[in-house]
DNA sequence: AGCATCTCCCAAACCGGTTTAGCGACCGGT
DNA sequence: ACCGGTCGCTAAACCGGTTTGGGAGATGCT
């Protein structure tokens, strides 16, 4: 009938013992006779006591907490596969340590380091994710200044102290862009997502370098922004060239699907006049039509292993960076070999 | 060159005050001279102070902090363009007021629930968000056992003491499947999100009120789960009846979008031979081809709503629901005047 | 001058845990 | 019988704020 919750001081006082003691039963320390930690343990659960989060956040100068920063500008959030994932992943090992997330989501990059400053000012969090890696991103200078611990996803290209989990785009689109030239393809373009993320310019290098491996010369290359919107930009700006592309190969699955949609208003058949790969492997990849090739990847598995990273990283166990496995490549109906061209027909 | 950041008693004693003074000095509290707040204010800025937010929220019993506990099957997580949105526009207004938000993603309803048990137990927020309102929603019994404050997103169907942002999607459906009729549709099928959300079943109620109100007979009806794969399943389904439908009206873009591709596999015209309309508005779907009619939504502007109506109630300001503006129909080349057919040609 | 009132501030208690210092009981060894 | 060491526990300090009770001094009123 008691309104209010109990605190350690009711269960020490009706196990007949001291705070301490409870304390220490609490949380298995030596110390305590093995039969007193029952009854403490007893006592505790007949009260429904819990340890109250805020008193032991105080005074172990503790959170509990880890914290996401999210620069998204507003018409992408809605569209981006990759963040809900990488939550649920965080959440799976989260949970079960009873830690949990604090979320920001901001518009603007300046907004970004305010909200990394407020969550380490406040002590809300012990650590952080550091997600879309820039290039010599500010942000790994910050952090370090502000003494938060963070993991980042991705290997930046700045001296960085905090471990690394290690995610590789380039197997996956080095093998989108082997199967096009298995197909025949030898003029592929490729529609990046803004230069100054780490991942966008890794995806150009493999799409750039697979390409040089076979002997060809990389096509035309269109930076975007992973929106629907950019994608479609891209598609006319690469199809109104003089010598278009026979396939392109899209940074994200948004954009090929609105480059899919582009090629078809112009009357162009994808995958036989055009071939269109993405990234990401949407769970709508499999149901438009053709159904799009693309590359799958696996941000809830990466949120997983980046939460457990960090989880460790704060409790002073610093590991080692952690390589995941390579994305991997989803052959689908939107490829197809090219049409003869006046280059290749003699 | 302090390593340890500064305390309220380190300004104190810096400005020749109590740690009380310093303390109504910051929260603008009278009983403290003008003069003297401007001198304690001055040399907490020089310091750089900033008040402990853990020590607050144990002394105060507040968390200054909002939960969302988001269930969602893993599949569907990257694909709802809802969820980011209504987040985005959440911290916008969280920020201002230097609140944050506690996020749990969790895939079972059963997960769910203890979800909200923990974010109470924990003491980790002071209020939560319930989204996805269900028939006879439990959670709502739960959260007030918990005593958790809580703003709902659209109308309980049960008892609740708990004030509701009202987003009426009905109007959106009315006015696709006015729009379809204008067209010449007689045969309006509708592809349904899961029976048991509120949301769900009001759309659905909107399509058949709309038909009926048509003088039409509303045509088939199929559950379906928000998915990719649910639409295509469900179009085939429909597709496959004796009698097809001339227009499916889908509820949400996702479906719709699968749901084209199944009527392009199957050698249907979209909108030659089958209108097609989503619900969300999502950026993809202006992009896609034939673009996408569909109705508008405004979960970013929900989100800000919403925080500002649960910050209010924690405030002990309870309020009056929220009306927000209806869905609007966006029209797009998805919808177009069906093919004359045996029915209707004499 | 005397007294009530008001203003401004301080000291101390409090929130609910964790952690340290230390004390008595018990143990084995000599 | 005495001594050093371990075990099991308690009391109290501490984390960094907020809040209450009350005291000193200035002011107003008669």
């Amino acid at each position: 009938m008691s309104q209010r919750r109990p605190t350690i001081t009711d269960v020490a006082r009706a196990a007949g013992v001291s705070k301490g003691a409870v304390s220490f039963a609490l949380n298995g320390r030596p110390g305590v006779a093995e039969e007193t930690r029952r009854r403490i343990l007893a006592v505790a659960k007949e009260l429904g006591w819990t340890p109250s989060h805020r008193a032991r956040a105080l005074s172990t100068s503790r959170a509990f907490a880890v914290g996401l920063v999210l620069a998204r500008p507003p018409e992408l959030l809605g569209a981006d596969p990759f963040f809900p994932a990488f939550i649920a992943g965080v959440e799976r090992v989260l949970a079960e340590q009873s830690q949990a997330l604090v979320l920001q989501v901001v518009t603007s990059q300046r907004a970004e380091e305010d909200g990394y400053r407020r969550l380490a000012a406040d002590g809300r969090v012990d650590g952080v994710f550091l997600l879309d890696l820039r290039v010599a991103d500010p942000r790994i200078a910050l952090l370090e200044e502000l003494r938060l611990p963070a993991v980042t996803l991705g290997r930046p290209d700045v001296a960085s102290p905090f471990p690394a989990v290690l995610v590789d785009d380039r197997p996956g689109i080095a093998a989108a862009v082997r199967h096009l030239v298995e197909l025949g393809h030898r003029h592929v373009a490729h529609v990046a997502g803004p230069d100054h993320f780490l991942h966008g310019a890794a995806r150009r290098d493999a799409w750039e370098n697979a390409l040089r491996d076979a002997g060809l010369s990389p096509g035309p290359c269109v930076p975007s922004d992973f929106s629907a919107a950019g994608g479609a930009r891209a598609t006319h700006h690469l199809l109104d060239l003089a010598d278009p592309p026979s396939a392109i190969i899209y940074a994200n699955d948004v954009m090929a699907m609105a480059g899919m949609a582009v090629a078809r208003e112009r009357g162009l058949d994808v995958p036989g006049q055009l071939s269109v790969t993405g990234f990401d492997d949407t769970e709508l990849a499999a149901h438009i039509s053709p159904a799009l090739t693309s590359v799958r990847t696996d941000p809830s598995g990466w949120g997983g292993v980046a939460a457990r990273t960090l989880l460790d990283l704060v409790d002073g166990n610093g590991g080692p960076d952690v390589e995941m496995p390579p994305a991997q490549l989803v052959v689908r109906a939107s490829t197809a070999a090219p049409p003869p061209t006046p280059h290749q027909s003699p």
